[in-house]
DNA sequence: TTTAGCGATGTAATGTTGTAACGTGCATCG
DNA sequence: CGATGCACGTTACAACATTACATCGCTAAA
């Protein structure tokens, strides 16, 4: 899982809606922007570990986001801490989980709220993420026919990507 | 998740292909004859798995598993055999892996292959599950749109279940 | 009948992922 | 100056998963 940084690589949405797909530093500033509008703090370990989420374009372990903080500070970041702050970017929708890899990935867009679709290539690993809302609400409808509230979709599809089958 | 066993408790498809929901003994059954279509043994220590794994209504992990069946057997079951017959039966669509919560459930009908869609209530952990044909379609559509083949869909909601709400 | 192969399971060790409990430093505010 | 609250550190441990190799029993070929 450990693997090179990139810029994360997104496609585009299909939805009705459409938004920024902030890379960089960009994202970076969307990202501290997001945060600081849901009233917590912007610290220094909360940017270093976005920016290394944001250099991954597979999902990352909070492991493999400890390492590599780690190595930027010169100092050993325990994955505890790790785990803390990307529940916090979880619930404040600046990243995502990836619950069928146990890793995170950076939102393109953070402070724009939506269920995601994400495709996660068995070969390589790389995630890509569809924005289709009247899919996603299907589903949320579909639970909430079932007698279901304070619904949280998991939509994820394992596969080959276009590169790799 | 070590929970006190009880049947499963499926809610009917809506789908338009209906098929049985098997419980106890003919769930078993069922098991084992698809299991032996797929090429494979029905042996005692899968027919004692399964069985177990068919007690749950939550979702079971490899861990729990391996407690009761140990017990029943009396004599300790590794979990590491626990896991190499959840993945035969995965593979066999004898069982499913529930991702979001490391754990797997029963099939309550084995040899009848599609997608299912779970609802996993955070509260009580219970699992329901719907098969709606025509959403899961449009979600491996979606897959396949973007360039993804060999798609295996994970479609798992969290949320709060009608008795817990 | 031996023996080679193979599939299923056992055993042990280890790796990975996730949480709990508690301590410390630091800013703000009465 | 305390007191409070928040971010982060540290340690330990729990939960989940895999790897490598050994053993057992069956069956098919020699």
């Amino acid at each position: 899982m450990i693997d090179p940084p990139h810029a994360s690589a997104y496609i585009a949405n299909m939805a009705s809606h459409h938004h920024h797909e902030h890379a960089g530093a960009s994202l970076a500033q969307a990202a501290e922007a997001a945060l600081v509008e849901a009233g917590e703090q912007w610290t220094d370990m909360r940017s270093d570990i976005f920016a290394v989420l944001a250099t991954f374009e597979k999902p990352a372990s909070a492991y493999d986001i400890a390492d590599l903080v780690s190595q930027k500070r010169g100092k050993r970041v325990a994955p505890n801490s790790v785990y803390r702050i990307l529940d916090l970017f979880v619930t404040t929708n600046l990243a995502r989980r990836v619950e069928s890899a146990n890793a995170y990935i950076a939102n393109s867009h953070p402070g724009c709220l939506h269920d995601c679709i994400f495709l996660i290539c068995d070969s390589c690993g790389t995630v890509t993420h569809i924005d289709d809302d009247a899919l996603t609400m299907s589903v949320r409808a579909a639970a909430e026919h079932a007698g279901f509230a304070q619904v949280r979709p998991v939509i994820e599809v394992r596969g080959k990507c276009a590169d790799c089958d």
